[in-house]
RNA sequence: CGCGGGAUGGAGCAGCUCGGUAGCUCGUCGGGCUCAUAACCCGAAGGUCGUAGGUUCAAAUCCUGCUCCCGCAACCA
């Protein structure tokens, strides 16, 4: 195998709040296999990913639980770990951002920006509204006044700091539209006109609201805000600016970043904004794939439709959950989940097509020449257009996965699966095995059949690494006859190849039982005990909750709020002259629908403006299974103005 | 008129850049085969290519209006 050169690719770091669900596998699982494909052909490859561990809501989450966020962050790590152990994910470096060499490289970056010039302490005159304790901008408020109480602010200094991004913005913009490295391409039109043409607007990079997080060095009151943080991984983990690692010259710059669709814009203007501030070399290509949904409902915790990966995994094996995700996901757009899906794939791709060939294929090499083929052939025309295909296969396949066509790489290579059955229905071996003097016509066909296997098996390897080896295994060929060089040649496995009748590979899976099994065990418990868990660990004394005042009041009038799909403007009674309140319920009820009902509001929340409408409390409503809402409706006797206690 | 994507036989998609036979996978039905994990192979049924116009000898493909879905952004106090 002759050295390529090297190759750097990147998952994002996941943030830990929670569990890790079936959209990391995806990207991580992608990643992996590129990563184990360039491996394959001779690159030196390094494969990073790793967890985003900073931030409010971790701190408030950790809060909640009693716990440090370090303490917290932990088990949550550790079960991203176990995932891609299990997921057999071959990454060669995992980076937490709570490493002390990643801390080291932040701070360092933070305070080279600030040296150039590109991180400032804000000086705009911000807007500060005293009793809210709010900074606001000039085009949040509203009248000039504080957009929650409508009281005057007073102009202050906001103690943040800032990227200046905007300076970069046409340079970015030359880059998106003149390289390649942003795909699909339908993305880049999105990023250019939704984000760089507006104008791009200087990004706030330290907090003093929380502390979990990279203090800033020269001013610990600050500390390091998401994005300087997160993005930081892909050089921090390569030892840029500490001592830990030091492999930064070498495989610096990336040569693919992978991440879902929802952060690509970070990818695409902040990070490359970054690193040309840094005067660093750019990464060469970044993937925004689609998302994994369920019943085209984009996967979500809060929503309870949260495949358990580790289930999956469990009952149908790492290589065809892993085979799943990847062949249903299209280039670029979202791929719908659901346990039928998995399953029909699973049977139809692996049990019936491939697994099947490899078996009957095993089968009659047994039972027509005892496991051992003889060495007499007799080829035949029939023969060329498989080993034509079978030959052709690794360059098709291997500038697919340069551009991260996976799904349409699988295709291929199927195709090629599809014609060796067909190729067996056509020659008849069972026919040939009867007449004496078709031996060597039968070894041919036979050994056609298991050379067109090793080259399947072999560029499957990376996308399946469990199950391949046990198909080499199966049809008589080492580790070494399915390398990358030889996978474009047809007729390396020996003459007298010996082959030897294993296992079942995949098998086929009974849908209708398996899926009433699946919902049984997917019933969402888990997610319900987590929040009881939660309720526990945050409990408020009964002088906290008489803090808030709730009231009954009457609806008597209800309208839409104009260009704002989720808000309803309700009028209320409340026995006091009446107040408007704007609600996001549009989606769940119609305004005609709630004149004249009675509910429950809070009664002294600040007011907000919504929209532009006023908003002078919050009606009471209740999540009410997938996606639904129901108000809480009081009797119609109930006294408008009422405390609720 | 905030930005973008989509609407193709029962389901999921390709085709549209460079107009001229609507293709693939799954499902359904019929047949073949028996080496194989009731798998494999062949064939058939099934599509006004969202809608209304326009350009053209000819439009799924180009142009215009409209409807509906889906993301992003704003907004769920």
């Amino acid at each position: 195998m002759n050295n390529k050169g090297k190759y750097y690719i990147t998952t994002p770091i996941y943030y830990p709040s929670g569990n890790p669900h079936i959209g990391h596998c995806y990207t991580t699982v992608a990643c992996d296999t590129i990563a184990r494909f360039k491996r394959m052909e001779g690159y030196d490859v390094m494969f990073l990913t790793g967890t985003d561990e900073h931030g409010l809501k971790i701190e408030q989450k950790a809060k909640a639980a009693g716990v440090t966020p370090k303490e917290y962050v932990d088990p949550i790590v550790a079960n991203f770990k176990r995932l891609w152990e299990v997921m057999d994910v071959s990454c060669d470096r995992f980076i937490r951002t709570t490493d002390p060499a990643h801390v080291k490289t932040v701070q360092a970056v933070f305070k080279k920006l600030y040296d150039k010039g590109y991180i400032y302490k804000g000086e705009y005159v911000g807007k500060y509204c005293t009793p809210c304790e709010s900074f606001w901008t000039e085009s949040q408020l509203v009248d000039g006044k504080c957009p929650d109480c409508g009281r005057e602010v007073i102009d202050a200094k906001e103690e943040a700091y800032f990227l200046k991004v905007s300076d970069f913005a046409d340079r970015v913009e030359k880059f998106l539209t003149e390289t390649d490295y942003l795909k699909p391409r339908s993305r880049i039109n999105e990023m250019v006109n939704n984000f760089i043409k507006p104008g791009l607007e200087d990004l706030c990079v330290s907090r003093t609201s929380f502390t979990w997080g990279i203090p800033v060095e020269f001013d610990p009151k600050h500390v390091v805000y998401v994005w300087v943080d997160a993005l930081t991984n892909y050089i921090s983990a390569l030892g840029y600016e500490n001592d830990t690692y030091n492999d930064f010259e070498k495989y610096w710059p990336a040569d693919m970043h992978m991440t879902a669709k929802e952060i690509v814009r970070f990818h695409s203007i902040v990070w490359i904004i970054m690193l040309m501030m840094l005067e660093l070399p750019l990464p060469k290509k970044l993937y925004g794939h689609g998302w994994i949904t369920f019943n085209d409902a984009k996967m979500s915790k809060s929503v309870g439709n949260v495949i358990d990966p580790f289930v999956l995994v469990g009952r149908y094996g790492s290589d065809a959950v892993r085979y799943q995700i990847l062949r249903d996901m299209p280039y670029g757009s979202d791929s719908n989940f659901s346990n039928e899906i998995m399953i029909n794939r699973i049977n139809s791709d692996l049990a019936n097509d491939l697994g099947n060939l490899v078996s009957r294929t095993v089968a009659m090499a047994d039972k027509y020449f005892g496991g051992t083929l003889p060495s007499e052939r007799e080829a035949a025309p029939l023969d060329d257009e498989l080993v034509g295909m079978a030959r052709a296969l690794r360059d098709t396949v291997s500038p697919l996965i340069d551009e991260a066509q996976l799904s349409q790489a699988l295709a291929e290579i199927f195709k090629v699966i599809s014609r060796a059955n067909k190729y067996i229905d056509e020659t008849e071996p069972w026919v040939l095995g009867k007449a004496p003097e078709k031996r060597a016509r039968l070894a041919s066909v036979l050994y056609n059949l298991l050379e067109t296997i090793r080259i399947c098996s072999g560029l499957l390897f990376p996308f399946m690494p469990k199950t391949m080896p046990a198909v080499w295994e199966q049809i008589g060929a080492s580790k070494e006859l399915c390398e990358y060089d030889i996978l474009g040649e047809f007729g390396k496995l020996p003459e007298n190849v010996t082959v030897h009748k294993g296992a079942v590979l995949f098998p086929r899976i009974d849908v209708e039982k398996e899926i009433e099994e699946l919902n049984a065990l997917l019933a969402p418990k888990k997610e319900k005990r987590e929040d009881e868990d939660l309720d526990r660990a945050n409990v408020i004394t009964i002088d906290q909750f008489s803090e808030i005042k709730l009231r009954s009041g009457e609806i008597t009038a209800c309208e839409k709020v104009p260009k704002a799909d989720k808000l309803l403007k309700l009028t209320v009674d409340d026995g006091r002259g009446g107040r408007q309140i704007v609600s996001g319920i549009a989606k769940w009820y119609k305004p005609e629908e709630l004149v004249g009902r009675k509910i429950v509001f809070v009664a002294n929340l600040a007011p907000a403006k919504l929209r532009g409408e006023l908003s002078e409390g919050m009606i009471l409503a209740c999540d009410a299974g997938e996606d639904d809402v129901r108000v809480l409706f009081l009797d119609k006797d109930v006294p408008n103005g009422s405390t609720i206690r």
